[in-house]
DNA sequence: GAGTGGTCTAGACCACCAC
DNA sequence: TGGTGGTCTAGACCACTCA
């Protein structure tokens, strides 16, 4: 074949017009990773599911394995693909976590697995309040679903969690979906609403209990939280779950990693 | 050259003994990485210094330049390389941070940058307390350099750093020479102790504050404030400072991004 | 044994930079 | 103009999985 580096993507086949200024050039792999990762936010290959093989894409891209390779290895380490050597390459879920929590980052000070239990305390739909809208992109009036839990460790609350989901997209969502369900919230956004979150912000700030969150906590007025204020965001970037969370950080911390 | 996939480095050259059972493969780009890691380490190229280019790389370890390529990819995904089109590699440095603090997730809440004032409170040798020496390796009895300072947005102390340093590795750090140094402290590190920052954990609580850290950052006795304990590696995973910072989150917050 | 991802090579050309 | 990293190809063989 010839090299065809630095050309889009099939130039041998389509005709190439006058470029008009600022060709926003990308190499092949770039391009045909967008395609990938547009397969995958049309819902092409669903969670847990294989994509085509090496090969396959390549003869399918006309191009040659290593540069699907590049591609795939670029969404690998984004966490949107997981490969498994002999077996193949599969869409990332929310669903095998080991860890049960992807994106909680809470964690025990002795190093005993976190083991959370989930207690439901609230589930309704109404307006979105006008700074949830503007974080989730919502125009004003429109529906959201509140969800707020409580996390708790035996018997003691370790975090009080408020969860705002826009309401079209998550139109069947109800105490009682949410109350029969076993495993990880986000493999049920995947199941039943086909959003799979991809990545998430953080802000963290330390705060003084209210009475209502002292109340559920089971702590004193004015005693330090942890909160974090989490935007989680699914495929192309779009923002569809903010969370609001106060931590309990007295037998817990928040880890993080620097690189 | 003939495919030496999977074989230990320059096999063809080296006589290949009994395996002691576990042979603890691993692939030729690994083996080059963790020699040019043991390089780093070795101090056989500075930070900021061009380590030489893949094509020579190449020809020293005599294997192909893509085998290279893969190493230092691998390093330069960790941070501890940055490559340069046109100009080559060079080892990664906190010199020309251009946020300054790569480490400081503190971030005002409007988007302003950061800009922050040091206040050097305090510097001195003593033997490092029993939970510092566990956290940094250090033996019981050995010395330790203790550095207490405020970072100030204008005249508002935003956060309060005890910072601990093993006495061995830091003999000739002084109130005059953190005094007068500017830049990041890390740089100062780089340059003078040739110790370089690659990674580090951090964990996150909420805090009331003491009478003694409430003075310092001018606020009333209880405040909830971030308690940032972060454990710095340098090559080899070696901790080499531990951090306590108190940050005050009232017009400033901790930004994470999950992935 | 067939199919998948993983490693390695050799060689081509492109994009960028400095002299 | 020559050197550097960046992209792409084609083809080989290895490691792993599963029928």
């Amino acid at each position: 074949m010839e090299d065809n580096a630095g050309m889009p993507l099939r130039a041998d086949d389509l005709a190439m017009p006058e470029l008009p200024a600022g060709p926003a050039f990308s190499p092949l792999y770039r391009q045909i990773k967008s395609l990938l990762v547009k397969s995958l936010q049309g819902g092409a290959w669903l969670p847990g599911q294989v994509i085509p093989s090496e090969v396959e894409l390549a003869a399918r891209f006309r191009v040659s394995q290593g540069t699907v390779r590049k591609a795939i290895d670029e969404m690998a380490a984004e966490n949107l693909l997981v490969r498994r050597q002999g077996k193949g390459t599969f869409v990332a879920t929310h669903a095998e976590q080991a860890t049960q929590y992807r994106f909680l980052r809470l964690t025990p000070d002795d190093g005993t697995p976190p083991e959370l239990q989930r207690k439901l305390l609230e589930c309704r739909r109404m307006r979105a309040p006008a700074d949830v809208a503007r974080l989730l992109g919502l125009n004003p009036a429109e529906s959201a679903v509140q969800v707020r839990r409580l996390l708790l460790k035996g018997d003691i609350p370790v975090v009080l969690d408020d969860i705002w989901l826009p309401g079209t997209a998550f139109k069947g969502l109800t105490v009682e979906r949410l109350q029969a369900w076993r495993g990880p919230m986000y493999r049920l956004f995947e199941a039943e609403f086909a959003v799979h979150m991809i990545r998430a912000e953080e802000k963290i700030r330390a705060v003084a209990a209210g009475a209502e969150e002292a109340g559920l906590l089971l702590l004193p007025v004015g005693a330090p939280l942890l909160s974090v204020e989490r935007l989680s965001y699914t495929y192309g970037d779009r923002p569809v779950e903010l969370r609001r969370g106060l931590y309990q950080t007295t037998a817990h911390h928040y880890r993080n990693e620097l690189i």
